[in-house]
DNA sequence: GAAGTGTATGTTATAAGATAACAAATCGGC
DNA sequence: GCCGATTTGTTATCTTATAACATACACTTC
């Protein structure tokens, strides 16, 4: 959901909300690991693992708009591994992959 | 650079030019692989490898914005390989890390 | 308990990013 | 030269996000 749907849904149940009470609370809900946003379409999902401290893989669904959430630390180790070879220090990782899931794509 | 800083600087040598013109230059470049978008900054770079179909992994800056590009297999054939596990039929890959280059971290 | 001080929330306005829709020009084929 | 088709230009608008200011609240100090 785009930050402005979320805000068109708070309105019916209350009446004055504004964008940056929508993207205060998404910040603080994104802090405690309890929401991510998908880079890729500026959008944001409710994380859907334990809301533990990860980066997760998220995998949108094009053609019916669902998000799965993979949490792997291989890819994220291997990630911060490549780019450390040229002396960079990774702190965030951004992985995000389009296609289709698997109910659209059979 | 974002779209729009792309737009000022070619305003200076050539009044008129809008938003569009910049944008289908973008999409065109980014068809040929000559240029990647930065999802998560909302920026793009021209690509700094060679020219073949790929998806990178972008490894940015957060300090001085540089943007570092780097190719791997291993990454993007694990990822399609962890989100197949559910069905998942993947087609296009977002990778990007943030963090600080190896100038800045030092 | 009034006054001060700092944080959280609400509000207005605007900045930044992207595209829709239409207009004009360009380019082949005839 | 005329016609339809593609490309390029232009205007207007839409979407996404934040700055800046105002207000409310919570908690301390006297
Ligand atoms: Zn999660
Ligand atoms: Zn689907
Ligand atoms: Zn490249
Ligand atoms: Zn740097």
């Amino acid at each position: 959901m785009t930050a402005y749907e979320i805000l068109d849904q708070l309105k019916n149940e209350e009446a004055g909300l504004a964008p940056p009470t929508v993207y205060r609370a998404l910040t603080a809900l994104m802090d405690e690991g309890r929401a991510h946003r998908l880079e890729s379409l500026n959008a944001f999902v409710s994380c859907q693992c334990a809301h533990v401290d990860h980066a997760p893989v998220l995998a949108v669904c094009d053609d019916c708009g669902s998000v799965e959430e993979h949490a792997d630390e291989i890819v994220m180790d291997r990630l911060t591994a490549i780019t450390r070879a040229t002396g960079f220090h990774a702190r965030r990782h951004v992985v995000e992959v389009h296609g289709s899931c698997g109910a659209c794509a059979a």
